[in-house]
DNA sequence: GGACCCATGCAGATCACGCGACAAGCCGAT
DNA sequence: ATCGGCTTGTCGCGTGATCTGCATGGGTCC
């Protein structure tokens, strides 16, 4: 009932680049110091979220992450599923035949309810929004 | 992101016992046979509830497990944290010193915000509404 | 050509899961 | 009262998966 360490230090990645301003783009090493992240594990967790869409990144000198879209148009939701794969509060949420009960399982709506109100609540958290939070000027 | 089987069996085998009606006694061999349940692997997770108060249970012949408290006073969190311990989606939330910014971070307060709400829907489900709510008078 | 940076494969550690055995307690029969 | 059988409580072990982290290799720009 956590989600893995991969995903929060995705979203704090993510989070670095939001506070970047507009292009954002900086190399893994300088995100995994700032952010305090293993810097060789960063550049897996990197290269999940870019499989999925959310960064883009370019090799080479120069090269680094950038985010693919504004930070207000990437939502927790969708990070967290980007490296942990998709939230399922219980294996027969989306396999209702991994449940010997099938339809007759008492449990399964509780699941499912509460599993969506979840996605949801992530779904709504985006990026932009955490930033105005608490508006780090600094 | 994903609870325990462990709690998955605990939430079955209470559903069977308030199936059962008022005393809702039976023993740990008869649960994991209805509910598909390792024998061997209930007798522990029936122990770690007993522990939490949720159930009660007496050895010896016609012994057996019985919940502790009527059907509607026991709800999916008290029995899911009994098993897994307290639900925590980050280990930032119960312990704000784990993460490194302190209280700069901005994330945490999401965190918070989204395991109170997922607290708060597992604390309402209660199993009286979840029999009530596809009876199975078979 | 050289420096820089991402991508990928690989090993260690942790943890959930399930099993088995022994101990402790209770009831009924003798 | 004593014995035997039944049922839960506790503990440790082995396996398998998964998270975590590191090292190496491939690609790109100056």
């Amino acid at each position: 009932m956590q989600i893995t360490r991969q995903a929060d230090y995705a979203v704090r990645a993510i989070l670095y680049l939001a506070e970047q301003g507009d292009n954002g783009r900086a190399p893994t090493s300088r995100i995994a110091q700032e952010m305090h992240i293993p810097p060789s594990f960063l550049a897996k967790i990197v290269s999940q979220l870019s499989v999925a869409g959310v960064v883009q990144t370019s090799r080479g000198a120069r090269g680094g992450v950038s985010l693919a879209r504004e930070p207000k148009d990437i939502n927790l939701l969708e990070v967290i599923e980007a490296i942990d794969g998709p939230i399922t509060l219980n294996e027969c949420v989306p396999d209702r035949s991994a449940c010997i009960f099938g339809d007759d399982c008492p449990v399964h709506d509780i699941w499912c309810e509460t599993q969506n109100k979840l996605v949801e609540q992530l779904g709504k958290a985006d990026f932009g929004a955490l930033l105005k939070k608490n508006g780090r000027s600094s």
